[in-house]
DNA sequence: TAGAAAACCTATTGAATTAATAAGCAATAA
DNA sequence: TTATTGCTTATTAATTCAATAGGTTTTCTA
């Protein structure tokens, strides 16, 4: 039940990118050093941000990227689906008579898809902006 | 994000002693046959059960496993847990300065503890009890 | 009181995944 | 035209996952 490397790096990117958004391309460099985080790692997560559709790039000098939407158009949800593959916590959800045929009857499905709508309905509420705007306390329920 | 076979199976071999409760103590030989599981990794994933204090075993012929506390009083945060280790979304919050020193400043974390709290809260709202008498739909918004 | 049946314990393994590192190619603005 | 940047593919070491295997210990019962 972690979320990999691959989802928290690309949320950090994409938070850096908010941080930055109206100052043009932002190389990945720049971010690797601001994040401290491995700039050719980085290279190999930014694909599946492009799939997403979340990240607009130039090539050749004074490259770089920008997110491909506004900071408060983009949410949590987007960003962790897209590097993750899929939120699902279990993975016969995604493909559900291909890789369990008890789907009908099983009593623990209801339960992983229940838990799936509250993973889904909480990264749906948080964009970009909230996260560079909103007071720490904002998203748990005490303190 | 995903949940491990050794959390799925836990929780259907509670379910399982969950509809065998009152019938004394079930053989491990039954569960795997009824849930079609491997009793060798049954066998594995037992003491990880056992340490959370949710079976009661008895050696021996004619022995077995019960649930230590009646399926009401068991919740599926209980089993995921302790089959799991923790819930967590991200390992920095099991050992926060230990792990990652920038916890403090952290624009992330706060995002992940939030997840936490509404997965917890969701699993401890369900019980063993519950999902042997509820209606599928009981656990999902819609449908 | 033997023996079958069950829990319990430890080691091994093959496969997959993770988290990188490495080395170079392609595009482009100054 | 050259430095800078994104882009692509390959490799790897370590770890985790999901099991299989083989044996020991306990205990009921016939």
């Amino acid at each position: 039940m972690k979320i990999s490397t691959r989802g928290r790096y690309s949320l950090r990117m994409m938070i850096d990118l908010a941080q930055h958004y109206n100052e043009g391309y932002i190389a990945l460099k720049d971010i690797s050093e601001r994040q401290d985080l491995s700039k050719k790692y980085l290279e190999q997560i930014i694909p599946f941000l492009s799939r997403g559709n979340l990240l607009k790039a130039n090539k050749g000098h004074l490259g770089g990227y920008m997110l491909a939407k506004e900071p408060s158009e983009v949410t949590v949800r987007e960003i962790l689906e897209s590097a993750e593959g899929s939120l699902t916590p279990v993975s016969c959800m995604d493909d559900c008579p291909n890789l369990c045929d008890k789907c009908e009857d099983c009593l623990t499905l209801p339960i992983y898809k229940g838990l799936y709508e509250r993973i889904l309905q909480y990264l749906d509420g948080i964009t970009l902006e909230d996260i560079i705007n909103r007071q720490v306390s904002d998203f748990t329920y005490h303190i």
